[in-house]
DNA sequence: CTGTTAGCGCGTTCAA
DNA sequence: TTGAACGCGCTAACAG
């Protein structure tokens, strides 16, 4: 590979008239511009983008932090979001692996990982639980940082999130218009902040329609399959049976799945209602809250990057769209 | 950030032999190591990885190219396996986003790319079609590079793949096994490798069982769940119909969706066999042959590490296994 | 065993 | 308008 020396020697100039050219510099005579350009097309030259970084602490890269490893529904998604207009600005995606040698992420700290690397900002995606402290020095740090469902903010810090607490209020306000009384909610484990908005939402709208509030309705459990099979299991058990039940996608896609192993159908002896809509859902034809998670990832990549130019930084939530399809159905007092 | 000087002046020592503690090279007194190692501690120190780059040519990364942004139902397993061998050997992923500015990845130049991010190896998914060209200069360079299903070697190249033409022999013969005689292939695009290799294993149990090949009977097509959908339907129109289809699992749920959707059902009126088993193939109950995705991802992170050692490259070829769920039945003559 | 010195490839003053 | 010289943080001979 070609150096910016070899590029120098060769336009007979120094290398910091290259240089100049490269960046653009104003003060480079229009004719020695022409030459350098010329000798760098024909010695298919490109600078380095190491060294480059290592003098100008930038390096047009974007870390991104993922416990989640991308397998997951939801996540896949954002990153979609996150790889176009990364790409559109002319960012790499530096993806830091979980690393079992050296403790991982969090006993060395997400702040040195990402100075080390010497990235230009970090997204922060799939860290569901609140236990904030751990984000300390992070958002305490200057490092760019756009968080993705957790809502922090910090020096350089901010974040990106939808709707959650009114998205859920659509939900279960549509099971209510739908004449049903006797509501169950399936979902997160109670640590995760998403669940807890949502949980919000349901009941709030419990109280709008003066529907007492069932705590033996409410399952608390893993974002998996299997969880919410189970959970639904046990509804299944009950004598007084809910008529509807809201549930994040893979768990309501769990409870169908459970309800059609016992024999019973949806919706005629149970309507089911979703959050996310994640691609699967539109196979099992759940009607369900959408939300967009593409756009999701593209905020948080624009948000890192207007923080990275010393923009605003304010934290951006997406609204949520009711999706009908046939999990719900209108039954009769 | 503290840098190696600075720990160099805390210790009293120059920054050559906190170099050497920072590289467990032999030669250090144990006593001046402690303290180093102590006044690193203290000081969170960690050298800064880009610096290091620039001298040792060598940046603790893995370059991948993925012109499907992960947006697909198979490589996304395939990355799972990628990361979990990088993170346990120490090195991050660069996920090389696609550039509208510059003419993209192929104007530029793999090989361009990947030494000017200065990434250790390249780990190239997704490139499904047969047109090599492109590849011809990473190929011939010494960037060590590893091909997923795409039986491509070089200087520093070999590949990783599944044994698609036994696989799609083991589907056929199943499919033969149960009486089936008319059976319909639905395909990928016929430049794509893979698709023609799984062609290849569909002709030779054909010739096997001395059954007559029937060129209506295969469809070429996007793979993409509509594709299948729309094959399907084709065959529902014919007069002559085949008994059972061979496809790619993504197609051979679009088939199952038109089938059902036009009043048929599975395996009752036509059986299917799918190729892949991807996550969505459970939800359908779908039989089908299936890769190991992890594996494949795990086999390719491997191998350029190996390449990178300058250990050998010897391409790998992995075994694929019959998963029989409810899509085939068995018929009588 | 330890320190001095010279790069790695590029950006950026500051003179000329 | 151009170039010499220094610095970014670290590694790698080579001396001492």
């Amino acid at each position: 590979m070609a150096t910016i020396n070899d590029i120098a020697k060769l336009a007979k100039v120094s290398k910091a008239t290259v240089s100049k050219v490269i960046n653009q510099h104003p003060g480079v005579k229009e004719e020695t511009k022409k030459k350098v350009l010329r000798i760098m097309k024909q010695n298919n030259y490109w600078p380095n983008s190491v060294a480059r970084s290592l003098s100008t602490h930038k390096s047009y890269t974007i870390g991104i932090f993922d416990p989640g490893r991308l397998n997951n529904f939801f996540f896949r998604e954002v990153f979609e979001g996150i790889e176009r207009v990364c790409g559109d600005k002319g960012y790499d995606i530096l993806y830091f692996t979980d690393k079992k040698w050296d403790g991982s992420w969090v006993d060395f700290g997400y702040t040195e990982i990402s100075k080390n690397r010497s990235v230009d900002g970090v997204i922060m995606m799939g860290f569901g639980r609140v236990e904030t402290s751990k984000f300390d020095a992070l958002l305490a740090s200057d490092m760019p940082t756009v968080f993705i469902d957790l809502d922090l903010v910090g020096k350089n810090a901010s974040y990106v999130t939808s709707d959650n607490f009114n998205g859920a209020k659509t939900a279960v306000r549509y099971l209510c218009q739908l004449g049903h009384e006797k509501i169950a909610m399936i979902t997160g484990p109670n640590g995760f902040k998403v669940a807890r908005e949502r949980f919000s939402g349901f009941q709030s709208v419990l109280d709008e329609f003066e529907i007492s509030y069932n705590p033996d309705w409410v399952f608390y459990c893993q974002y998996q399959l299997e969880a919410g099979y189970e959970a639904m299991k046990k509804i299944l058990k009950m004598r007084e049976k809910p008529t509807a039940i809201f549930a994040e996608d893979i768990l309501a896609i769990g409870a169908i799945r459970a309800i059609r192993d016992h024999g019973f159908s949806v919706p005629e002896d149970f309507s089911i209602i979703g959050f996310d809509d994640i691609e699967l859902s539109e196979h099992y034809d759940l009607t369900t809250i959408r939300q967009d998670k593409y756009m999701l990832g593209v905020s948080a990549a624009e948000l890192v990057l207007k923080i990275i130019n010393k923009k605003n930084s304010a934290p951006v939530i997406l609204k949520t769209g009711l999706v009908k399809r046939a999990t719900c159905r209108r039954i009769t007092g």
